[in-house]
RNA sequence: GGGAGUUUAGCUCAGCUGGUUCAGAGCAUCUGCCUUACAAGCAGAGGGUCACUGGUUCGAACCCAGUAACUCCCA
């Protein structure tokens, strides 16, 4: 049969797929993996958001969790990737209410239940397509645990646990500052917030006094916030403010007095030293605010428009108002000065608008005590971060704790089980029914119960994932649970360190006094090659699904995997994709020269075949130390979580060690078959490399290792024992080959420097022991030296040019016309050996080293100081 | 403003307890090859004052101090 000598991944991949599929193999299970004794390993998927498509960003960090659940798949492990969306409460109801203004359908005109027809509607429709783009990557999720976090069962726990945390006092209502998005028309946790570099105005605005001639100048980037003014503050060391303190100033555009009060907190540098006190309207004033006992003016609307609070400007957008005040501020003569200065801004994640501190009422959720466990335990090591720095970033965040912001002013999502009577008394219930018995029982009222409109925060379901995805809160004592948790990895992005992971682990001390995952895996964040975050906005982020189709699965993978050291950030550049592709077809070609080869049985001709075996036996047993070492290595790796450097050692297994060395060595020559022995040999090895690499490039290993036998249908890469190798590598042979391919690449320099064809085959001569250290390489050194014939000689024969090899010289025979050697070149070799030597020699003489250093160290510098000697033996004589 | 981190070849990164065949890998570059598995390839080669300045040490990419630049997180 003919074998297409390019892979071509588009007519394999989706084949292996439907097929692993098909029997079953993604699938995890809980009983099986008791009954068998075989030891658990399980990932929950970080939920994608459910209106989400395939980004970067998700093909790193699936491809990653791919790796790792593939790999303990192979090492005998019940191994499990449970995958999931989440429902992405602001994220999804902005896409709604966008998808239905297109239809001409005005979310106000719609009851809430009206609203979440549509929206599940639209979810039906669009969600979860991020699902159907991982298989096309080859995530082996075992798609029958597929979970979304606004699913019933889910909900249920979520709301069990809002109740749960109510009655133990952990959860409270309040009125607090909270960040605004008045177009998502919603409160935002912090961690939801971008600050964003912005030029400002910064107006000088004159307040007069009262009882006093003359003005108090503030400075303000926000003119539209005057009217909710309640007092101007000054630092009390102020020397041009003292005399003010305790009087009073008129608040412009509403004529308004308020006192001038003092405070510690006043910069007397920033601006005038006099600030304008609007507690309704920055953090900061809002402390001051509370601190002397000022009242708040709201002067907003939740939409960003002007209230009626404010009494002028009433229903002008927040900006507008912003020039409006401005503009009658220096019509009235009260501006003294504009400057621009730098200032952040807090934009919303989602809409993208400019965030507003705002009064309002909100749940919370009591941080201190619940965080506890979930610091100690990852300073303890009961949970590891890979990389370790992310330990500093999880402390300083747990140690500053703050309270939770959990409700949202949205409708998609988990309505929070709380319950008003006419009265506005309320109590917190999972049903109408409890809540009704629980107001009875106080005595209170139970006519005209509402629920209350907020729904939760999407976290407060992200946070019970790894337990709610096993029906953990259902069923606390469920295999499933049992069994899969505590999970193994979590593989995540550093930026939801405390939106999800820190309070997965805290939720996971809470409710099964246990960890959640016992690895956290911090993948980078992808960028381009110049090093900017890439984005839909910014248009530098390639679409994974056409780098899929154009390369294959297989390609991408490796090329995100070999750019990814651990917890760095990722300069992606499609050229790694063309590596992987590469490398893909390099894997192909050699299958195709295994497979090419035509296999002598033995009755044959038996005398050639045992010379044949004889003369790989180097090679075979050479390969098979490799195998060994990279094993280990590549165990070690993954162990560290160093995944690139996992995948660099199997590539250069297969590409340098098994292609370029390996099968040049046993190739037979052109139209000569190959034995039995070494042909079977080296389809087990390469059974070994397809193993190896399976879990990185799934699709080829599979199609390669069916056709490297006939197999039974259920004999499979993704399913057989990942190699170990637990004896101990012949470092002897390693050694040895390894100043035979010396020797080789020596040859090959030569000829190519002096313009030699390799085709032409030259004489070689060293002396008896030199060649019989090399003995067993003899048959390789001739065959990929191309060597004619070898011989013993006790001295340099005529028109031969010496090749050091550790101690001993090897002479190489060349036309004469060849022989010219190059003395600048050896001249400059032996400048800088002499000076190689002196440093050794040196070293060797200064006593304080002698005593100081270990033994070794010392017999490796003799040694050194020896091969110097030899080699410059070597080129001097050269140069005679 | 507070905290964390980074700085090693053109690029992306290794370099564990200080020891000059440890300055390394992959990619890129250059040279020569259409050698019947592979030009998506083969055989070779070049390339670095290890950010800078001091210090400790017999010895520093590695330890200490300072300087500079960049990145991230928090305010």
């Amino acid at each position: 049969m003919e074998i297409s000598s390019k892979y071509n991944p588009a007519t394999i991949e989706q084949k292996w797929y439907d097929y692993w599929m098909e029997h079953g193999f993604f699938k995890g299970d809980a009983k099986r993996g008791m009954a068998e004794g075989k030891e658990p390993y399980c990932i929950v998927i970080p939920p994608p958001n459910v209106t989400g498509v395939l980004h970067m960003g998700h093909m790193l960090n699936n491809t990653i969790q791919d790796v790792m659940v593939r790999r303990a798949r192979m090492q005998g492990k019940e191994a499990v990737w449970v995958p999931g969306t989440d429902h992405a409460s602001i994220a999804t109801e902005a896409k709604v209410v966008a998808m239905l203004k297109e239809k001409g359908i005005d979310k106000k005109d719609l009851s809430r239940a009206e609203f979440l027809t549509y929206a599940w509607e639209w979810k039906e429709k669009y969600g979860g397509i991020i699902l159907q783009q991982l298989k096309k990557l080859g995530a082996s999720c075992d798609w029958d645990r597929t979970r979304f976090t606004m699913e019933p069962s889910l909900s249920e726990a979520v709301i069990d646990v809002f109740v749960d945390l109510y009655a133990k006092g952990k959860i409270y209502r309040g009125i607090r500052m909270v960040n605004w998005d008045p177009q998502g028309k919603t409160a935002l946790s912090d961690d939801e917030v971008i600050q964003k570099e912005n030029v400002a105005k910064f107006y000088y605005v004159k307040y007069k006094l009262v009882d006093a001639d003359g003005f108090i100048t503030v400075a303000t980037v926000r003119p539209e916030t005057i009217m909710g003014d309640v007092a101007v503050c000054v630092n009390p060391n102020d020397e041009r403010y003292k005399h003010l303190i305790g009087k009073k100033c008129i608040v412009p555009l509403v004529n308004r007095e308020v006192p001038i009060i003092s405070d510690d907190y006043i910069e007397i540098d920033f601006g005038t030293g006099a600030l304008k006190v609007t507690p309704a309207h920055d953090k900061n004033d809002y402390a001051l605010g509370q601190k002397h006992g000022l009242q708040t003016i709201d002067v907003l609307n939740e939409d960003g428009t002007i209230s009626e609070a404010a009494q002028v400007f009433v229903g002008m957008d927040r900006f507008k108002a912003r020039k409006a005040a401005a503009e009658q501020l220096e019509a009235e003569g009260l501006i003294s000065k504009i400057e621009e200065i730098k200032n952040n801004i807090g934009t919303s994640e989602r809409t993208g608008a400019v965030v507003e501190p705002r009064l309002s009422m909100q749940w919370f959720l009591q941080m201190e005590d619940l965080s506890k466990p979930a610091l100690e335990n990852v300073l303890n090591g009961n949970i590891k971060f890979h990389p370790e720095k992310f330990v500093n970033t999880y402390k300083h965040w747990m140690e500053n704790v703050k309270d939770w912001c959990i409700s949202r002013q949205l409708w998609w999502g988990q309505r929070i089980p709380a319950w008003y009577n006419e009265k506005g008394e309320f109590v917190v219930a999972k049903t109408i029914d409890e809540a009704r018995a629980l107001f009875g029982k106080s005595g209170l009222s139970t006519a005209n119960l509402r629920q209350d409109d907020d729904v939760l925060d999407t976290w407060f379901s992200s946070w019970l994932w790894p337990i709610s995805v096993f029906d953990g809160f259902e069923k606390p004592d469920g295999d499933d649970i049992k069994y899969f948790y505590p999970t193994n990895d979590l593989v995540t992005a550093p930026e939801i360190i405390f939106f999800w992971v820190a309070r997965m682990i805290i939720a996971g001390y809470e409710y099964r006094k246990e960890l959640p995952f016992s690895n956290v895996y911090f993948t980078g964040i992808v960028r381009d090659k110049l090093g900017r975050k890439m984005s839909k906005s910014l248009g530098n982020s390639p679409d994974p699904l056409d780098m899929i189709e154009k390369s294959g699965a297989d390609a991408v993978r490796f090329g995100m995997l070999v750019c990814s050291p651990a917890g760095n950030d990722i300069l992606f550049d499609e050229k790694y994709i063309e590596q992987g592709r590469n490398f893909c077809n390099k894997i192909w070609n050699a299958f195709r020269l295994v497979k090419g080869f035509s296999v002598e049985t033995l009755e044959k001709n038996s005398e050639s075949i045992g010379i044949a075996v004889r003369e790989n036996e180097a090679a075979i047993k050479w390969f098979q130390e490799k195998l060994i070492v990279t094993i280990h290595e590549v165990e070690q790796l993954y162990s560290q979580y160093r995944i690139s450097e996992a995948l660099m050692g199997i590539y250069k297994l297969i590409w340098d060690d098994f292609c370029a060395w390996y099968l040049e060595m046993i190739k037979p020559n052109y139209g000569e078959p190959i034995d039995a022995f070494t042909y079977d040999i080296t389809i087990s090895y390469f059974e070994q490399l397809m193993q190896l690499l399976h879990p990185v490039m799934p699709f080829i290993t599979e199609e390669i290792w069916h056709g490297l036998k006939d197999r039974e249908p259920s004999d499979c890469v993704m399913v057989s024992s990942y190699p170990k190798n637990n004896s101990r590598a012949n470092e002897a042979l390693l050694q040895q080959a390894s100043l035979a391919f010396d020797l080789i690449s020596q040859v090959r320099n030569i000829r190519n420097s002096k313009g030699l064809s390799p085709k032409e085959a030259l004489p070689l001569a060293a002396s008896e022991n030199a060649i019989t250290s090399l003995k067993a390489f003899e048959h390789v050194i001739q065959k990929l030296a191309n060597i004619q014939t070898l011989h013993h000689v006790n001295s340099a024969p005529a028109t031969s040019i010496p090749l050091q090899i550790k101690t001993d010289t090897w002479y190489l025979v060349l036309p004469e016309s060849a022989l010219a050697i190059d003395k600048e070149m050896v001249t400059k070799e032996i400048a800088y050996l002499e000076g190689f030597l002196h440093s050794v020699e040196q070293k060797l003489k200064n006593e304080k080293f002698v005593n100081n250093a270990k033994p070794e160290l010392i017999e490796k510098e003799n040694q050194k100081k020896a091969d110097a000697q030899a080699k410059l033996e070597v080129l001097k004589k050269q140069l005679e």
